[in-house]
DNA sequence: CAGTATCCTATCCGATACTG
DNA sequence: CAGTATCGGATAGGATACTG
């Protein structure tokens, strides 16, 4: 059941249809934050299944949504890439993305935390912009969390792209952070700042570097939006 | 499966947990729209069973999205209200339902026609201002339908209130209008007026009410945008 | 890297009937 | 009017392993 649709004429109900099902709206945030590869996607939806996932883009390519496409001059490689149609739902996601972020209680949030996933988002909004222009290194601690998700590395080069490793990358490192998770997690969201929270993030290195991290951690994108929930 | 959530801390995640269930957009656009009764809910969504929107509505109320209060000296009448974290919800279907309208092929909405849905629209958005001033009847006609969904009748108190029948109400018919169902309900979302298919349309009665019916019928919310789809 | 293939079950949901 | 109860089947999708 479920599938044979809404039977609405109704354009809202034709959307949903297409957008509401498992994972789309998820994937779709992904998309628009431009990740383009079948494995930078799967980064951004880890507990999709990769079935799942080659699914749902299938879908979108039918709805004129995606468009995918081989690499030029790579075999075998595959860019998928929003059509004007795709573009044009990022107004649906950022708004669906604010209420959230006003209405969901960050309780509820913050009872889902990943470090991969964070780690990844943080590579993706971080602006190199305050940071010296050549490669720096920051190492983040987790000590509460098992072996292979304490360590983490974000590597920016002098032209700022960003790379992040879950194992040691081998170069000077220029700032080591040790903090728990909730509150990295906390803070990227918006929902309090490194300032507030400097008694649970404890700094080595780089005096500087540590001390503008506001400005050059990049923030999720509904960040800005203040919490509507009563308390 | 399905359940457990997307384990994502992003305020984007949590929203499409509680909103991208099956009917749950759908559901949210007639509480919109201003439906605030079980039955009247129901009418707006019939393919929908009584069972799943009573338990659709228990979860938005839990998600904090809908309130539930006994209506004021009537026993067992309940109504379903909007807080304002559902007020709030607005902007999210407006935008879906605008992509919707802009990128879903009209041929695959008007797939999906259904006359008690368009004419229960139909009610709820017509503007009885360019009517005159008194009880006015306007009878439709859908000649290629069955016998049990073949007449409509709406009928405009002076006050301004609109009702749906579809058994005669036995006033005097102002207007009679016979067309067929796919044409009516191109009109209403807009797709194209009351102007270019009067080849289709049908009238009899009041002429001056039959000239001005693109003014006096309510259209689609959606009706504005303009399709986007390239031919 | 970029997916497919397969299996298997939990659960969602549609249909229908029923209640105060 | 405003729902609840029950039932059963389809299927969506999770887990896992595998391929070129």
């Amino acid at each position: 059941m479920a599938q044979p649709g809404y039977k609405q004429f109704c354009p809202l109900a034709m959307a949903a249809e297409i957008l509401c099902s498992r994972w789309t709206i998820v994937l779709l945030r992904e998309l628009i934050a431009g990740s383009t590869r079948f494995n930078d996607l799967r980064r951004g939806v880890p507990k999709m299944s990769p079935s799942l996932l080659s699914l749902r883009l299938k879908e979108l390519e039918m709805a004129g949504i995606v468009e995918r496409k081989e690499v030029r001059s790579e075999r075998g490689v595959y860019d998928y890439h929003l059509t004007e149609a795709g573009k044009d739902l990022q107004p649906v996601v950022e708004t669906m993305g604010i209420w959230g972020q006003r209405w969901v209680e960050a309780q509820l949030s913050l009872k889902n935390l990943d470090p991969s996933l964070l780690m990844w988002d943080m590579r993706r909004n971080l602006n190199p912009k305050p940071l010296p222009r050549r490669r720096t290194v920051i190492q983040f601690l987790y000590p509460e969390l098992a072996q292979s998700k304490r360590l983490w590395w974000l590597v920016i080069e002098a032209d700022g792209d960003v790379d992040l490793c879950w194992s040691d990358p081998g170069f000077e490192v220029d700032l080591y952070l040790s903090t728990d998770l909730r509150t990295m997690t906390a803070i990227w969201m918006g929902l309090t700042t490194v300032d507030r929270e400097s008694q649970r993030l404890s700094f080595t290195g780089d005096r500087k570097m540590a001390a503008t991290m506001q400005t050059w951690l990049g923030l999720s994108p509904f960040a800005v939006e203040k919490k509507r929930t009563k308390a």
